[in-house]
RNA sequence: CGCGGGGUAGAGCAGUCUGGUAGCUCGUCGGGCUCAUAACCCGGAGGUCGUUGGUUCAAAUCCUUCCCCCGCAA
């Protein structure tokens, strides 16, 4: 007999995990939950998060509620056997969290303890890391604490973006699920607590991290651009304008100049750090399109040092 | 009416304040130089200056209508 799961989630991530779920035969998704609209843009127009998007597309029904904390009847009133999350974006109540038949579900794009919070991908990009993955755990009332099911490894390749790493760690989550969902239906899956002194919180990225400092090696710099690929986008700030950098590159050319300004050599463009150069392949002058560091040099070569 | 920047040759920009010959860096085409070139030299093509109406002897430039793009804030 099918499961009845409702999924609670937001993001594009969580609703690849949402499509997967959808395939699977040991289970009936019978609701999802998600953040209400959002007006978005100049022009406020009303966007649905991916995961409504998905759920309307399969005529499933939809739970926006602004406050789970107190507004979650509805949920009740679906009866599910379990509940699986993934990125909501919102604390979860006692009531779901232990209401229904199984724990909680929650899957996590890091290998936890590592990485609790909301930008586990950003962080470990910016971080450097050479390795991430996926956890699939037991969603409690503390962050990203609950007890480990089963994880799945995912390497960083050294130019990855977020965006690919995303994509990624996406595709190894429903891996995981189908590999090990069917086995925590039947409760032959152990849960192991998280070792706490290892844990590390991957907070939001702030307004301020999208600024790069450039007074760092070159290494440091490139990591926090790539990292920031597609969303935010970081930037630099050169004669009191924005620059978006859209796209780079690692280099060992290396040029005399102060830290952060944009160096033209060749028809290629260089960001000069504390220790060498990061290239620039794509990047975007505020009020201005995104364009080739081509482009840019074509046209703003007032705000370019020369080589 | 949230704040701000912008629409000029295939690309990216300057010129607009102070009205008067369409400019820069590229690309492209042709030619030259070179062992060679993301190099250099010579020459050419390519633009209803987003759109509507107005002011003027004269509008990319001043006033006006609408459309579109982008940054910020949410």
């Amino acid at each position: 007999m099918k499961k009845k799961v409702v999924f609670m989630g937001t993001p594009v991530f969580a609703a690849g995990i949402l499509k997967t779920l959808l395939t699977m035969p040991e289970i009936e998704v019978i609701g999802v939950v998600s953040q209400p609209d959002k007006k978005v843009g100049r022009k406020q127009e009303i966007v649905f998060s991916p995961v409504k998007e998905l759920a309307l597309a399969q005529d499933l029904p939809v739970f926006q509620p602004e406050s789970i904390k107190t507004d979650y009847q509805l949920l009740i009133d679906w009866h599910p056997d379990l509940i699986i999350t993934c990125a909501y974006g919102q604390f979860v109540p006692k009531e779901i969290l232990y209401g229904f038949a199984y724990p909680c579900l929650n899957v996590h794009a890091s290998l936890l303890p590592k990485y609790r919070g909301g930008a586990p991908i950003h962080r470990a990009i910016i971080q450097g890391e050479k390795e991430t993955g996926v956890t699939l755990m037991q969603m409690i009332e503390k962050m990203d604490a609950g007890a480990m099911y089963a994880q799945k490894r995912v390497p960083i390749y050294p130019d990855d973006t977020t965006e690919q790493l995303h994509d990624r760690l996406m595709e190894a989550g429903c891996q995981l699920l189908r590999e090990k969902l069917p086995a925590f239906l039947d409760h032959k899956l152990d849960a192991k607590a998280q070792q706490e002194e290892l844990v590390t919180i991957a907070r939001n990225i702030r307004k301020e991290e999208e600024r790069i400092d450039c007074n760092r090696p070159k290494k440091q710099v490139y990591d926090q651009i790539r990292g920031l690929i597609s969303w935010p986008v970081g930037h630099i700030l050169l004669e009191g304008k924005k620059i978006k950098l859209w796209k780079a590159a690692r280099t060992d050319l290396d040029f005399e100049a102060k830290s952060g300004s944009l160096i033209g050599f060749q028809k290629r463009l260089f960001l000069k750090c504390s220790d060498g150069c990061v290239e620039i392949l794509e990047l975007q002058l505020e009020g201005k399109s995104r364009c080739s560091s081509r482009d840019f040099i074509n046209g703003c070569r007032k705000m370019i040092q020369w080589a």
